[in-house]
DNA sequence: CATGAATGAGTATTCATTCAT
DNA sequence: AATGAATGAATACTCATTCAT
């Protein structure tokens, strides 16, 4: 007896219900103090339901680590690097940025563990890092376009400058809690700029 | 009979050797899954007398997290927030400060894995949380002399810069790897400079 | 999906069976000896799985203790204050008590062992302690009934004498072997009426 | 080089010092809880010399439990069994017993462990139970000598009431606490006095 | 003899995974 | 598919005993 369509639904809305909260239990808690029965209860979900959908931790940390990058990957890419004005779109692309990393804290923390013990979690990270490379070099596209066009300093290689601001991104997120009153996120943008030598106007 | 100064001076480096140890496992595994055991061989000790030296897994984690920062504090301060040439000051500072976090990868991810999980880690987290709090604070004072002095720009908060060039400098040690040969990191001195805004010379 | 009628009757008997070696082997070996592991091997169960029905060996020894106790009470308890024929109550319960504590060596010897030692085992002998208390008192409204009636003499006070007859039930079950060839047991009865005052018929 | 008489009566004195707490502490806390550790704190005495004045702690235990009993067995013993008036000599020796048994309630909570356990603790059981033979033998002996010179109804047997009188005594120390308020202690000689079956004067 | 560090065997407890219902 | 009981491998920690000083 094939699934309905109704029955399809169901099972994608809990798969994504169990996704979102493990990827807060793992985010604050880590993988190992992180138990499949917590990630139920948070669920809502049986004990056993869990391994219906994800055959085992290793995979739900995988899936809870790499699916919601899909998600967000769109938004980091989302500027282009042939633009006229590559000083306007530097800025626009930071401060999208700035605020994107701001709001989604809880994933990104996951994000940082993962990066910061790449062969515990050797998997993930290269994931990560995949998408990393193809984050800065589009950065690093729109950087040496914006040299090419003199809005930007030369004395800066392009993907060191690039290496440098999603390292600063990450650190950033690294560094600041998100206490809503913290409005330093803001404040940064100007400083972030500064990575990439931007000639006065 | 107390113990020797003989056998005094060899439980120091007993306990040293387990620290330095203790630091390499917790930084590459994560806290849970280095066990004392672990620890014990890498060290070259008895299981039991790891406790000898640390009352229990926690005291052990603190100790390698917390013990090392005095090590490292000076390194990390040297520099004189009243200097006259602030910027040369800075540019000496970035400097050292860049080589530092190049050479103590280990202890950093630690560090990071801490940062990253504040509320896990808590009682380590405050410790280090301090020790940003004094170390920012003295590079916005020289900042803040460098922007009286005219040699920066005064755009800039010079708090906000300071936190700025912290993340940076955690952003890069989480996102750029060991390999010797990754030269990159002499590059990223000229960009971390520009953080804090420099007048062209 | 809830579990089956059966499957609940099935657990309610690996339950009692965890329960029933574990009180033969606290009872024998005392809380420190006893290990969860010789618990589950005499039970037939997976190690494990004593902790599925006791949450740790604290909650498993005292259900040992305590839970038994419900079923003997109403044994213990099974005696007339008001009875018209006071001597002959007591004769009747005085035999029950001896024969009871004849065969239930095992569980006793636990009690032994609690209210020996009431500070470590304290949830447990405040159980024990209650009981006790509505035992003898029970016990003391027989003997002032009888010494009413004439049928004690009256110079011992029923609480005291209820006291002494409890402590006096406990000690021989401290003093004498489970050996069956050991029949002193039912010559004690005669020497326990004694600490009532009995008349001469 | 021997040792000087001041030497050993030093070291006499600390033996006697660990006894000492010995007693306390395995008669509150039990043999396992009772550790080497909290002896030589509470004794003052570093570590390591209690194994120089016991060998291990089953001896350390062996001797808290034996030792005493040499000081105790006289003062238990202390009655004549050929007296001419038995029934003073009962009450006396029922009144310095009773005296007695309140005393020495942590020595005899010690005991209690051992008779309550005698397969774990056998050797130190095996001691016990010679002395307990010799002990209600002699009272025994008392017994029948009231009997035939018709001070004592003879309906019952002298042993059996002599087991029955040393049962009541260690389970009147078992229920009753140590509360120096606790004066039911004193009451209880006359109900002691029943289980010999007392002719009234 | 006195001291206390070194050792490792022993144990409670947790938890991912399996599987019967 | 959903449930939750069953299992046992893994691990922190304790403590008696040994032994070098």
């Amino acid at each position: 007896m094939p699934l309905s369509a109704n029955q399809i639904e169901n099972m994608k809305a809990k798969r994504n219900k169990i996704l979102e909260q493990a990827i807060i239990l793992f985010s604050e808690h880590g993988y190992n103090d992180t138990t499949i029965s917590k990630v139920a209860k948070a669920s809502g979900i049986s004990f056993g339901s869990v391994f219906t959908y994800f055959k085992n931790k290793e995979e739900l940390f995988h899936h809870a680590v790499v699916d919601h990058l899909q998600e967000l990957s769109p938004l980091l890419m989302d500027f282009n690097p042939d633009a006229q004005n590559s000083y306007k779109e530097l800025e626009a692309m930071i401060d999208k940025h700035i605020r994107l990393f701001a709001s989604v804290g809880t994933y990104l923390r996951l994000v940082t563990q993962v990066i910061g013990q790449p062969k515990r979690f050797e998997r993930q990270f290269k994931k990560l890092d995949q998408f990393h490379y193809t984050f800065r070099s589009k950065i690093a596209a729109l950087v040496e376009h914006g040299q090419r066009s003199g809005q930007l300093h030369s004395g800066i290689d392009p993907v060191t400058s690039s290496i440098a601001y999603t390292s600063f991104l990450m650190g950033i997120r690294l560094n600041l809690t998100d206490q809503p009153e913290n409005n330093i996120w803001s404040d940064l943008a100007p400083v972030a700029m500064q990575l990439f030598g931007p000639k006065l106007p």
